[in-house]
DNA sequence: ATCGGAAAAT
DNA sequence: ATTTTCCGAT
C-alpha cells in the first residue's frame, strides 16, 4: 500500500537526515549532548557518545557510536554542509551561507547545488540570530 | 581526535 | 544518494 514504506521508515525514523537531526536537537536548546558555541552557525558535540547513541535511537541503529557518526559529518565537508572548526575539540560550524542561498531564490540560482528540500522543516532554522 | 578510502547497507 | 561499518594513517 502507498504509505506503509513511509510509515514504516518513520516509525524507526528513516528518513531523517544527520543534519536535520542535528539541526533538531540544537533549535531544542536539548543542551547535554550537543550545544551552539559563541560563533555563529558552529556548534560543540559535549557529549559524544551520548549524541551518537540518540542518533542511533532516531535511526534505529543501536550499534550507532561516535566514530561511526563523525564519519558521516566528515562526508558533509565536501557537500559544503558542514565544516570543522581545526583545533577546536568535538567543534564543527554549518555553511549556513549556502543554506540560505538555497533557501532563497532571490539570489543567482547559480551556485553549487548543495543542499536538500526539507529545511523549512527544521525546528529552529534560521539560528535565533542569524543575519539574512 | 581527526581524516578519508572502501565496501556494505538502507 | 545517504549513511553505516570498518579501519589504516596522521
Amino acid at each position: 500500500r502507498r504509505g506503509e514504506r513511509e510509515r514504516v521508515e518513520r516509525d524507526r525514523g528513516g528518513g531523517v537526515q544527520l543534519w536535520h537531526f542535528l539541526l533538531e536537537l540544537l533549535g531544542r536548546g536539548e543542551g547535554g549532548a550537543i550545544g551552539w558555541s559563541d560563533q555563529w552557525g558552529e556548534f560543540v558535540i559535549r557529549d559524544p557518545e551520548r549524541l551518537a547513541q540518540l542518533w542511533g535511537e532516531r535511526k534505529g541503529k543501536p550499534h550507532m557510536n561516535y566514530d561511526k557518526l563523525s564519519r558521516a559529518l566528515r562526508y558533509y565537508y565536501n557537500k559544503r554542509i558542514l565544516h570543522k572548526t581545526k583545533g577546536k575539540r568535538f567543534t564543527y560550524k554549518f555553511n549556513f551561507s549556502k543554506l540560505v542561498l538555497v533557501n532563497y531564490p532571490t539570489v543567482p540560482h547559480s551556485l553549487p547545488p548543495v543542499l536538500p528540500h526539507a529545511l523549512p522543516h527544521c525546528a529552529s532554522f534560521p539560528p535565533p540570530s542569524f543575519p539574512i
